[in-house]
DNA sequence: CTGAAAGCGCTTACAG
DNA sequence: CTGAAAGCGCTTACAG
């Protein structure tokens, strides 16, 4: 059996509260009991059951994190980044893959009220549907907008969604095409789109957008790529809101006879390193995955911490070009 | 303030006992009683605090996964699919990016043990380090011999070094070339080194290995993967033991104005969805990672549940060679 | 400087 | 069918 806090007491022969005073460096204690209970503990190879820390204190120093799927480069590594700070600070991660899903959404929510969080991070899309702000929790958004007092936290996704389209305009593209997920929200992310539309309006042009599956599904991303090529034979630019989208434009491109860049230019969102290493050649909008990662995290600490000084609403991190050769 | 127990047996007219009854659904409860429970627990909205549950139950639900880092589309894919298998299940998932650093190991293991996790998946390199077995705490491990008597789980490495070590024998390659992370320990995943040694031995030739760092720091690939050109000028196939790995040799065969598969071939290992979506032209071995994922949670839930039914030693699942066009 | 008591929110024998 | 009591492993006033 694990020993307990009792056990270490018998074995110093002091009391359980005194045994609980050196693990918390509380009050006072002489030397002598210090190190008696610091060679009972040794012994013992006693270590403190943090369920009932966490009852008793009412505080879990764990930190929800719900988001679509790690299986996406983009969530990876900002689940690597959020994560390794989280374990700096003394917080653990509990995780969630919703896939979007909002039953799933719902049910992640809940098992992590029960399991008594200080804080959630939501990557996801689902908005409204949760209440996060009914419960007086810690929340923080990455990239969505939950509630007018959740503070979110993104890249700066309209500046990124403005270099990519002008870029493209100014390559020459006559017919520039957008790759966007599917979500009617209104989203930080959705400002890609709109940044788009509007340097595509603001030279005369119509924007054409075309949506698809977020999750991995080649097949069905394939289909609605294909009939890109099919009504608009005329493509000559692409803008992907992220660089897997970017990605399975070029295959179908390719498939379909087109050569990138010579043909049509492309461009991607997020370079991650995943996706720099693997495709190299991708021109994209880099995301300050780990600045996002860090404020996030800075925010809700702060709010779990019962700072009140306003954290900011939402903060946009500056992105970066990645010029490759595919645009 | 969160309602309790109390709160709900209060308004509900009962004694908590009889709260607790109806939502654990045990004993004789009148269907009254269970109406007025349950009408009072939606009233509060209340739901109950698990981490009183875990105290008293000694049993969390709770699994602990421990690997080198989420950024890396294995790992990534391999967390989806073991954390979605856990949520199906009842269990919850405790994340920790360790980085196959040693003392962040040790850190991260007692972190699980405090928090009373019920098992641990171990993804990482360190062995021995960790006394997963002192602690009779249900383990498995994914690729990595931990101790003898902790499972391991993982595809059929030397299955999978085989086939792509012939495979650059069969395409007439004469200097076939090994890129491997680095490291010391005899673990399954080295098993794909030792079928290459293996082959090339078989085939009179001696084995040719490169160790780069595993964590993403392209500049100190770059640097080793360079030398190979330098050492070896005559290199005409490479076997990367993961998809990254070959995608920055390609690079660096691209810079070094080599042609692939022209003058060289390349096959990789892992055949993740991230990969073959950013690089389909990438020929590899491909580790069934749901069923992995599958498999090592079939085992720590037998292990935690006491199922005492000798669960497999080593448990090797079937890889597939994905024909790209790079060997 | 140290200890006995009460309590964090739940559950489970034990009585009735 | 229902409730009072004790206890899961810890911590914190409160006394001394």
């Amino acid at each position: 059996m694990k020993p307990k806090i009792e056990d270490v007491a018998k074995l110093a022969g002091v009391s359980p509260t005194t045994v609980s005073r050196v693990m918390n460096n509380r009050g006072y204690i002489s030397d002598e009991t210090r190190e008696k209970v610091q060679n009972a503990m040794n012994e013992l190879n006693y270590f403190p059951n943090d369920v009932a820390r966490s009852l008793f204190n009412k505080r879990s120093n764990i930190i929800g994190l719900i988001l679509p799927t790690t299986s996406n480069p983009f969530f990876g590594e900002l689940t690597f980044h959020l994560e390794n700070i989280c374990a700096e600070m003394g917080y653990k991660v509990l995780l969630c893959n919703s896939l979007n899903a909002i039953d799933k959404e719902e049910k992640y929510l809940e098992m992590l009220l029960r399991n008594q969080v200080d804080g959630i991070i939501v990557g996801t899309h689902n908005r409204g549907i949760l209440d996060y702000h009914k419960q007086n929790l810690a929340v923080v958004a990455i990239d969505r907008y939950l509630s007018e007092t959740i503070p979110v936290v993104g890249s700066d996704n309209y500046e990124g969604g403005t270099m990519a389209a002008e870029l493209l305009m100014s390559g020459g593209c006559q017919c520039i095409v957008l790759i966007d997920g599917i979500g009617e929200l209104e989203t930080p992310a959705r400002l890609r789109r709109k940044a788009y539309s509007d340097v595509m309006k603001r030279n005369g042009r119509a924007p054409i957008i075309y949506e698809i599956p977020e999750v991995f599904d080649r097949q069905s991303q394939q289909e609605v790529i294909s009939r890109i090529f099919s009504e608009h034979p005329d493509v000559d630019g692409v803008f992907a809101t992220n660089d897997l989208f970017a990605a399975s434009f070029i295959n179908e491109a390719k498939r379909h006879g087109k050569e990138v860049p010579g043909e049509i230019k492309v461009i991607g969102y997020d370079g991650t390193e995943t996706a720099q290493t693997l495709m190299p050649e991708l021109t994209t909008i880099k995301q300050p995955i780990a600045r996002i990662a860090r404020t996030a995290i800075d925010i809700l600490v702060k709010k779990i911490e019962g700072d009140m000084k306003e954290s900011p609403q939402e903060t946009r991190l500056p992105v970066k070009i990645v010029k490759g050769t595919t645009a």
